[in-house]
DNA sequence: AGGCATCATATGTCCGGACATATATCAGTC
DNA sequence: GACTGATATATGTCCGGACATATGATGCCT
């Protein structure tokens, strides 16, 4: 076996598994040898290998199906980052009492390109809302936060029918409302300068640059629940994040 | 116990202690009792309560420390979201044959604001690269991808000492001829106006929209070891990431 | 009071054995 | 040939026991 020093007996046989698996004795899509047949050749017991086996499945070196076998999935652990969020709230990057005033809420047959867009066939009926997302208080003097457009599943209209302020996000009061709960969410960020029109409403002025944000929430089976567009002024927003690796 | 159908016995045990934390039974920061009470409580072994606590540790309910005993740490399952690279390469979101065509590599002493962006004392020798990044032959015809500012440690300055073409990341580099690992990355998204000498380098019009990526690289010891800026022009480039649920 | 050795305690590791259950294969039947 | 059932096989679960080791508390000594 691998010298190891002292280490736990199954670290010992997972190192050398772990080896084997490295050097190709054991190539990606193989069966290992049987739990039974391992534990005899080391010596050990068959509960020291199958510790051994449940560590490098942690690493997701291996896979097990019962019946079947102890199958190699990688070649080596895969070093990977991650970017961990507590909860979707914080993808938004503001303060959680931010509102939401809608000032127009219709109900809409989307065509064409919009329909592509939101992945449905043209004349679903979707919810639109257009309206200002802004803290409240001497905090929101500087003006809004973005411009918000949201588009909403027909299903799910109810939660915003008519034009009020949200002071919870669209999501999370459909995920309450209706029981759906999202389970992808995907994020594009891209560069624009403001129109006349939106730079009156954002208070900046026309042709600042500002962060174009939207996201698109997907419920079980990757259907798209609700669609946001943000527009943040650049001067008073930006987008940061950290990733870090794994272990 | 829990009434839970035929499914295995630790899992029962599992969900009845997971009950008991939910309902305050077991509060959050106290000692569940010892594996040798709960085996006997539950008419078990005291390897099927292991084999109960350790699927609740991995939903990071509970950890053990030998000598101890094994702490309650969370009320209920959180529900946490993740954004998952497979390298730090993902986070350019540009091809991994981009090249990056240094034009300028000069050692710089660091002062005042600069100093403190970098997290280091005003004095200190820093390698400061500008160029732009382009994909080789007819696919970079459109012009370059965009214009790549580097700061980099002093020590690490032999990676790019003298202007020349890079193909691969900055960083990556100087894990493997330093041997230092990157640990974490800050990424700070921004939205700009290319000035007229921007748009020059850049081939596109003054004033058009643009997105500033910063992204801090962190050693050990969260030790800054290189930063980049890139500016990249709104209509060519935009930041995509999805987010899942876990599990 | 402060430092040090001792001891009880709880988790970590390991063993040998047993039965449960999912799966693939193969023989037999219609 | 297609379906069905029996069977061998591999992992999954569970038991009772044993020793190892890290930790905190206790009590002694200076």
């Amino acid at each position: 076996m691998t010298s190891n020093g002292s280490a736990s007996l199954y670290l010992q046989v997972a190192r050398t598994l772990q080896d084997r698996i490295a050097t190709g004795a054991h190539p990606i899509g193989s069966l290992l040898p049987t739990e039974h047949m391992l534990a005899e050749e080391f010596g050990v017991s068959r509960q020291t290998v199958r510790q051994a086996i449940g560590h490098l499945r942690g690493m997701k070196l291996l896979s097990a199906r019962k019946g079947v076998g102890t199958r190699v999935e990688a070649n080596r652990p895969q070093t990977s980052y991650y970017h961990t969020l507590q909860s979707l709230q914080d993808l938004f990057q503001f303060a959680s009492d931010a509102q939401y005033r809608v000032t127009s809420a219709e109900m809409v047959s989307v065509t064409g390109k919009e329909a592509e867009e939101l992945g449905c066939r043209p004349g679903r009926r979707w919810l639109r809302l257009v309206g200002l997302r802004e803290l409240p208080g001497p905090l929101g003097a500087d003006g809004p936060l973005c411009l918000t457009t949201v588009m909403i599943d027909g299903r799910y209209a109810d939660v915003a029918a008519t034009p009020r302020v949200h002071t919870r996000a669209i999501f999370a009061q459909i995920e309450d409302r209706f029981g759906v709960s999202i389970t992808e969410v995907h994020q594009d960020i891209e560069a624009t300068v403001v129109t006349a029109e939106q730079a009156a409403l954002l208070r900046v002025e026309p042709g600042s640059p500002a962060l174009l944000i939207t996201r698109r929430y997907f419920g079980s089976g990757r259907t798209l629940v609700d669609l946001s567009r943000n527009l943040h002024p650049g001067g008073r927003f930006r987008y940061a994040m950290t990733v870090r690796r794994e272990e």
